[in-house]
DNA sequence: CCCAATTGGTTGCAGTTTGCAACTCTTCGG
DNA sequence: CCGAAGAGTTGCAAACTGCAACCAATTGGG
């Protein structure tokens, strides 16, 4: 089931490592709860986008909600899959850092002062920044 | 050429969001050079794998290096690869919380000093951590 | 209350990607 | 030199994607 059974990146991946799952947790922050929110804002297949809803929603990252005015099926975040927002700031920053020109220009992301969200880095207990130099797996 | 060229994360997810890229940038923080240890790590299939080196080769994540005593080709993490160091890191700890059953073992990130590395959260400039509510993305 | 448009999918099919195994070419160790 | 190991490449079968067409259930307008 798993590619690599030991290691929580690898398990990461195998949930959310495809093309699409991740831009549609995005839009999900965004705002997104429709099948047509989401079809529009990716441009994705339909035929995918239902399967990537399903297997999110098996593995509990989106849960159906029912909406208050109807029964129109809505999708919402479950707590696991707002808690990809720090996955997703990152590879957005690295995105920014490393995926445009100079001077292309791409979104942002702002805090509720419209302030720029700094660098997320990973710190010791101690608060020193960490590489991947600094650092190492124990089983 | 891109799933979607204003946002940061789509550019992100296009070069690095298949099933094997980050495993193969994982490993290499973790000390893999040659295209054996890549392939006995991951277990990925011979002709993906090269497939692979050479695609993020080509993004300018890896580089060849000239082995000192040797003909051999090595890979190396460019700074572009390195500064994946900290998607790597979220998308572990978004593991270790959400794709184990409780109980279940896995590795875990140390420090230096074997202390566990503490969860990287997004913060605010003034240092209050954020959430998908409380930031927006700007054009 | 009824009809048409919208939503939320499913199905069929063609093209692409992936994986496995076998094969090649180079290099290293003795 | 000779054999083994390293680094890929090639050929194919199986799985996955994407597009477009189709279908059932809601909903909105008159």
């Amino acid at each position: 089931m798993w590619t690599d059974p030991t290691c929580p990146v690898a398990r990461a991946v195998d949930v959310i490592g495809d093309r699409w799952s991740l831009l549609i947790v995005r839009d999900a922050m965004d705002g997104a709860r429709s099948f047509t929110d989401f079809q529009q804002r990716t441009g994705i297949a339909r035929n995918i986008l239902a399967d990537r809803l399903r297997k999110l929603t098996a593995h509990g990252l989106l849960a159906h909600v029912e909406a208050p005015s109807g029964k129109r099926r809505q999708y919402a975040l479950t707590a696991a899959g707002e808690d990809l927002f720090a996955v997703i700031v990152t590879l957005r920053q690295w995105g920014e850092r490393h995926a445009f020109e100079a001077g292309e220009p791409h979104s942002v992301l702002v805090d509720a002062h419209g302030a720029l969200v700094p660098p997320v880095v990973p710190t010791a207990p101690d608060g020193s920044p960490l590489t991947s130099d600094t650092t190492s797996v124990r089983k």
